[in-house]
RNA sequence: GGAGAGGUGGCCGAGUGGUUGAAGGCGCGCCCCUGCUAAGGGCGUAUAGGGGAAACCUUAUCGAGGGUUCGAAUCCCUCCCUCUCCGCCA
């Protein structure tokens, strides 16, 4: 969420900034529903206090023996009115929020302007760019072609189309990756690991603005109880400070953490329909960084940084962009975007997605942290990526790793993980 | 799923339908005293919102939401959470 007073101080501003978001800011909207709130909020007020004065006087009067009945009708008789102002504010500051509720966060200055992904902004590339002196193949041609690899077809049979089974070897890379990135980010990039649920309340959704927006994408569980499966780890692992004053010197709370992510993919239904680049089903290591918010812009960096290492520690190529502003997520004040190498398609796929989301996120979860200087409780900033999407990265293992007999070569670093397999053949 | 107990400020912990934003303690901050240290004393110490240039005024908040009442931390209802015991289960 904004600041309501920003909004109220400078609304032209922010409304030329979401632009830049493809959204367009009521600020006169804003302004007439602010004085209409404010207007019945004093009269609420006084009403209220004028109520309790008198009730403390009824109080008084009785402790003394003293006749109350006038004082008790002239306090009655208020009730009604209170009453009435008392509907029309909630009912004013419910519209005010639940508009508040679906700006999105103002991006930052070096965001590009944009309206797609065309017009995201490279900023670097990484590694070499195999040539192949044979026909490749995709990942799900390579994936089926093994004996212990993978298969969509067994997965269609037991749930649906965008999930896959994994068998044997293939699998067990799986696993590897996720070990490996783990070990790396908490022992080479002094992340604390840690262990969420997967299902999560409404709130949470809230706090990190997945809802009430976007409701669609996500999978809602059924009954009365208001519990969704997590898209992202970033919802219960962000959620962790929420309603939270932080003491300052536990700043910044570095956490990394493995999950399954359920994704509806609703309106995707063209894309990638083949193979494991878009399921419903996936799992990710996420880095979630808690900080303070003059360090947010260069945390980012540093978070995409650790990202990114796992990338070269891979040897896969890959290039990262900036996202423009018609690109830029709902929350995001701010994203790089890392694209890893994919020959079968011949271009960079997404497989780590880095944001900071300045105070937006804090102000939805009440997460704050003592700032020394002031005393005060002030909102974090918080900062998150994938480091990285597992199903992903095991596409782009097969597809960069790919042999004319259709073998694929797993990775040095791995093959500790791996028991000392070299090959998946 | 059944039975019981409980949820109060940064923490512990009292609480009568009425001057309680909430005793007391711990912690924390400032000050005093003590030639160091320990001990002691004084004062202060929640959050959010609104109005105001400011001083300051004001509203709300005792798990959440409703209700009763002139007035609710206190009474009633619903829900959530924690703990103990039983059942079931990994």
């Amino acid at each position: 969420m904004l600041d309501p007073k920003r909004i109220r101080t400078e609304g032209e501003a922010l409304a030329k900034q979401l632009l830049v978001k493809k959204f367009e800011l009521d600020v006169a909207r804003m302004e007439n529903l602010d004085q209409q709130r404010k207007t019945l909020q004093l009269e609420t007020e006084s009403l209220q206090n004028e109520r309790n004065l008198r009730s403390k006087m009824i109080g008084k009067a009785k402790a003394a023996g003293e006749d109350i009945s006038e004082i008790l009708q002239s306090v009655d008789s208020m009730k009604a009115e209170l009453e009435t102002k008392k509907e029309q504010l909630h009912l004013v500051q419910e519209e005010i929020t639940s508009y508040l509720m679906g700006v999105p966060n103002v991006p930052d200055d070096d965001v590009p302007e944009g309206n797609d992904e065309a017009s995201n902004k490279e900023v670097l590339r990484w590694g070499e760019v195999k040539n192949y002196d044979f026909e490749i193949k995709d990942h799900a041609e390579l994936g089926e072609a093994l004996e212990q690899g993978l298969d969509f077809e067994t997965a269609a049979k037991l749930t649906g189309s965008r999930f896959v089974v994994m068998h044997g070897n293939a699998a067990k890379l799986h696993r590897a990756l996720i070990q490996f990135m783990l070990d790396t980010h908490t022992l080479e990039h002094g992340y604390t690991e840690v262990n969420v649920p997967y299902i999560v309340n409404s709130q949470s959704l809230l706090g990190t603005g997945q809802l009430p927006k976007f409701e669609e994408d996500l999978y809602k569980l059924r009954g009365d109880h208001d519990l969704y499966l997590i898209p992202t780890a970033e919802v219960p692992v962000t959620n962790l400070v929420r309603d939270q004053i932080i003491d300052a010197d536990r700043l910044p709370l570095k956490y990394a953490s493995h999950t399954p992510c359920f994704r509806s993919e609703a309106g995707s239904y063209g894309k990638d329909t083949k193979g494991m680049i878009r399921q419903h089903q996936f799992e990710k290591v996420e880095l979630v960084q808690i900080v303070r918010p003059e360090d947010s812009n260069k945390v980012l960096e540093e978070l995409t940084a650790h990202a990114e290492k796992i990338l070269q520690l891979l040897e896969l190529p890959y290039r990262k962009v900036i996202l423009c502003g018609g690109d830029l997520g709902f929350a995001a004040s701010k994203t790089y975007d890392l694209e890893v190498w994919l020959p079968s398609q011949d271009t960079y796929r997404e497989i780590s997605s880095c944001s900071c989301f300045t105070d937006y996120q804090a102000r939805r979860m009440h997460a704050r942290w003592r700032n020394p200087d002031s005393g005060k409780p002030e909102l974090v900033h918080t900062v998150n990526g994938s480091g990285l999407a597992i199903g992903r990265t095991l596409v782009a293992i097969f597809e960069n790793g790919q042999q004319e007999d259709g073998s694929i070569r797993i990775p040095k670093v791995l093959v500790p993980y791996m028991n000392g397999l070299e090959l998946l053949s």
